[in-house]
DNA sequence: CTGAAAGCGCTTACAG
DNA sequence: CTGAAAGCGCTTACAG
């Protein structure tokens, strides 16, 4: 049961100052070779690494970064930790997570906590019910304190910082137009409620896509659900009620769900309906058909977000630089469940 | 940018001594009432929190823990981190992620990392190169310098610490009897390779059930998969050149994957092949048929191990205790990918 | 070439 | 009731 050793452990050792330990495990010119020698080899033997707490105390930064996500059981963000956490480990950084589980309260409280010299800076993604509540107070709070934020996917214009999204808007409009071209006119939206600002672009590029086309907008087409995971029953009603041909969901689970519902009332994808749906995970490769769908690439989003952070927090002209919004490129992915 | 305000600050907007400042704050009845309530006012108008950092290094722990895990993407890895984060931020702790990426060098990396004062105590799960190369010596440091490990799942007898696992053998066993029992013979097994213990375990619960039902084993039928996402070649021969009429997967991917693979081959699932996987994650809701599945209970497992990871770290007599190996029930979830 | 001192932000036993 | 001092583990400007 060795403990860890510390400085002072070994200038015990040598008879020497702490001062000189610490110089001679950096090298430093001062100190004479011998005593390097000596102290560095000693060292080594007995594995001695600085405490990181008494550098971060030191140096006033902890070389963590903060990651408060709504769930991580789902593609998407789990994705996006990956990309996370492979840029900041090779950067140097390590990663705390935080998970709101959609609710604002812990949102909050996970900020709060960490932004007691926890972590040098935060990159987060809205839970749905600050996007409901539209109370952004904790965030503002924190980066009047000093602690740079990049915001990811879910964001608001009510706060001010380096943001990296994917391009909803386009992302939908390029998925509804490829239905659109492939012969498609009774074109079904399963999308979030409009206070979810991902949702709400979806939705936007659903309808731009179809005015363009020349196609009227079927209010009855579009299916609002609140319950990411679950209360799929307006859409059972919705091919009950309408001639659908095809489907658009603006998440995996909602066109898969969709998909599945429909093959249950006897209707065939692709050949009866083409689904497409958002986000490029497991769920997409699984389905059978497989899932057309618009990659969001996460782990990019990921990375970018680390890159504007620590930019933020290492670079000196940085710092003051203007907040910037980086927007990364979706794409559509081709599978079986589309012609 | 008001920065975060210090004792220090505090102490000298008053004149007072910074030691009074922190009595003060904590409400010591050292303090007369009247400055008591003037710095507490003060503390609270701006804010004050005391500084993490500070606290690590007064109170030699950090309230952090840090989780290692070979991937997050995939549904069991990321509920486990789900249950950790959860039952963690309840008692007052953060939670570091790090992923190894089934990679033995950075699960190392990844270790040392956080080995210098970053973290109190580890939960982890190995790496597939890990289990390869049978090399355990960065985890046995870590516990022979006193730091607690808790692993979970992907564990191995070499290192003696806490471990959290489901009972792999009996989930596989029940899956496979359930196969039995509903009239299939030529039962199919996908599997990992022997190295990785869960893989071993699962490939034995299988044989054993196999034995039991006076069925032998045909080692034609048993394919094992070294990448775990892809090259799944094999399991066409399987079906190309044997007839099958059930499927066990040890996980979701290659269970769905095969069925994927026997429907293309215009076989149908449950009628002429039953499939069942391990995990009851999204994917076992999302493909069709949806799958029978064994549930791990990954947050359970989660939950568990923090359990296990805050007694060995705050209760007086449990730091001494003979380590304990916890066994979470898996569950076989029944759907429509067999009969 | 080596070491004492100050400091990062906090706590707490001890003195007054 | 208040404050000075020591300490957690480290770094670094300064003195000798």
């Amino acid at each position: 049961m060795k403990q860890k050793i510390t400085l002072k452990e070994i200038s015990r050792r040598f008879n020497v100052s702490i001062s000189t330990v610490s110089k001679a495990l950096k090298d430093s010119p001062e100190i004479s070779e011998k005593t390097k020698e000596i102290i560095q080899a000693f060292a080594k033997e007995h594995h001695y690494k600085p405490n990181n707490i008494a550098l971060s105390l030191k140096n006033q930064k902890t070389k963590n970064i903060g990651i408060i996500l709504p769930e991580i059981v789902h593609y998407f963000f789990s994705s996006v930790i990956t990309g996370v956490e492979r840029l900041a480990t090779a950067k140097g950084y390590n990663v705390i997570v935080c998970i709101s589980n959609e609710s604002f309260d812990k949102e909050v409280i996970n900020m709060q906590m960490l932004a007691n010299g926890s972590i040098d800076g935060f990159i987060m993604s809205l839970s749905k019910d600050t996007e409901k509540k539209q109370d952004f107070h904790h965030i503002n709070e924190v980066i009047n304190q000093g602690m740079p934020v990049v915001m990811i996917d879910r964001i608001t214009d009510q706060v001010n910082c380096d943001k990296v999204i994917i391009d909803d808007f386009h992302g939908a409009y390029s998925a509804v137009q490829y239905l659109i071209e492939s012969g498609r006119k009774r074109i079904a939206l399963i999308t979030m409620p409009d206070y979810m600002s991902v949702g709400k672009l979806r939705t936007e590029g659903y309808k731009k896509a179809l005015a363009d086309a020349g196609i009227e907008v079927d209010e009855n087409l579009i299916v609002k659900v609140e319950d990411f995971y679950g209360g799929f029953e307006p859409v059972e009603e919705l091919f009950k009620n309408n001639e659908v041909d095809a489907v658009f969901g603006v998440t995996e689970f909602f066109a898969v769900s969709a998909m599945k519902i429909a093959q249950k009332m006897g209707k065939s994808a692709p050949k009866d309906v083409s689904v497409i749906g958002f986000t490029d995970g497991i769920i997409s490769i699984s389905s059978s058909p497989s899932l057309t769908t618009v990659s969001q690439h996460g782990e990019e989003i990921g990375e970018k977000a680390v890159d504007l952070l620590i930019k933020r927090l290492e670079e000196e002209d940085f710092e003051s630089r203007p907040y910037e919004t980086e927007i990364i490129k979706s794409s559509l992915v081709k599978r079986e469940s589309t012609l």
